[in-house]
DNA sequence: TGTACATCAGTGAACGCGCGTTCACTGATGTAC
DNA sequence: TGTACATCAGTGAACGCGCGTTCACTGATGTAC
């Protein structure tokens, strides 16, 4: 049973938590992964180094927790937009590219942990969790397009195709951050385009059948 | 004029810088990239670490030249593959990614060089012109298919089609290595036939005709 | 109401470590006479 | 052939730095009597 003092602990407890993540959400947005320091998100947060570990136990929950956040946040939003009467393909792929860029931070954040995870168990858990959070809804989507379609490993390779889109092109030599972006959205719809040309040719579609137990 | 003895010189100069990078190269094989330091390359080369120094200005350098070797064995491999006579886009994607996963290391350096580049502009300069030729050979690829097509295009997003597959699902959880793969393999036969099937339907290609000189 | 004690969030300073890079020196080899 | 000097590859030790994390303490607040 909880007294209302331990309550209004636990919920001040969040709010701390809460501002030191928003602390290193900003840190991200304007440093390279690798060099955000938990000095740095002190400073940030105006909470002492040492009071960030009465509220995170090492800086890995804490960098997993911001990239938690953000990631459910695209998540409802790619939700929202396949749960409507007429999706297209080209629209959920142009969606998710303008989120991640405009959300950089995430996608770097993802993309180290997928590169060099030296994760403990947890994190690895957590991670996966997210990622077949987002697998599921392009499943959603390319089921809804083509309810006899092998939609998981489409869902597969289109995911693949925009996180490398992503990866790619982001330091496109001698491009304004606009250029690029604007590239990569046409790179988006192009393979969009070949995805829904796919769902709708059942014949190709139907080959890996064969291979569906894999997924 | 150079004098014998000053061309002994550069070639024993030549010899250690090789020495050097091979050592470099084993290290990258066994440890994630951020983690790889001069120490390490220097005790698996057996040269002291400020010998190193003498041959390479800077760990960056180092670093870059390991990856050029490793990128332009891979570039010589796809050339020699599509200039045969019955090229598919499917076999030069498990190509691709068969290359990168039995050498990941040049993979995952790419990838971070990609990522938080704080590169000098001489190493940028270098990592483009890698690109460039790999992204020319696919261009290769594409026009001998389809003459007529918009073979830029479907290089970029073919070029990153596989770089997805590979940052994606390098981390499957619950599977090994050998299961990765042929999910890879899988993955890029998928989208290669994607490909295969937009070249041979011109219309849908022609239509980024007006997109062309944006690239 | 006043006092002694317990709890606990907050924090400055320090620990211990590993890193890239440089310094100051050694000693082998080649050159000049 | 012998000697004085120059060159230069090689290197152990040190520099200076930044990092994640912990320690030892403070001081505000709540509790018991």
């Amino acid at each position: 049973m909880k007294t209302p003092l331990e309550k209004l602990k636990e919920k001040e407890k969040k709010t701390r938590q809460k501002m030191i993540v928003d602390a290193a959400e900003r840190v991200f947005a304007v440093k390279p992964f690798p060099r955000v320091s938990m000095r740095d998100i002190s400073r940030e947060s105006q909470i002492s180094l040492s009071s960030i570990y009465r509220y995170f136990p090492d800086q890995e929950s804490l960098f997993l927790e911001a990239l938690t956040r953000g990631f459910t946040k695209m998540e409802s939003m790619i939700k929202q937009l396949i749960s409507q009467e007429r999706v297209e393909v080209d629209r959920v792929a142009v969606a998710f590219i303008d989120y991640l860029v405009q959300n950089d931070q995430y996608f770097r954040m993802m993309t180290h942990f997928m590169l060099d995870s030296v994760l403990n168990p947890d994190s690895i858990e957590k991670l996966n969790k997210m990622e077949r959070a987002l697998l599921d809804q392009f499943d959603n989507l390319f089921t809804k397009l083509n309810p006899r379609g092998n939609s998981r490993i489409l869902s597969h390779a289109f995911f693949a195709s925009l996180n490398g889109i992503l990866i790619t092109y982001r330091n496109y030599p001698g491009r304004d951050v606009q250029d690029v972006h604007k590239h990569m959205r046409q790179l988006g719809t192009v393979i969009s385009r070949m995805f829904s040309a796919m769902i709708t040719t059942d014949q190709t579609n139907q080959t890996d059948q064969s291979d569906q137990a894999d997924l």
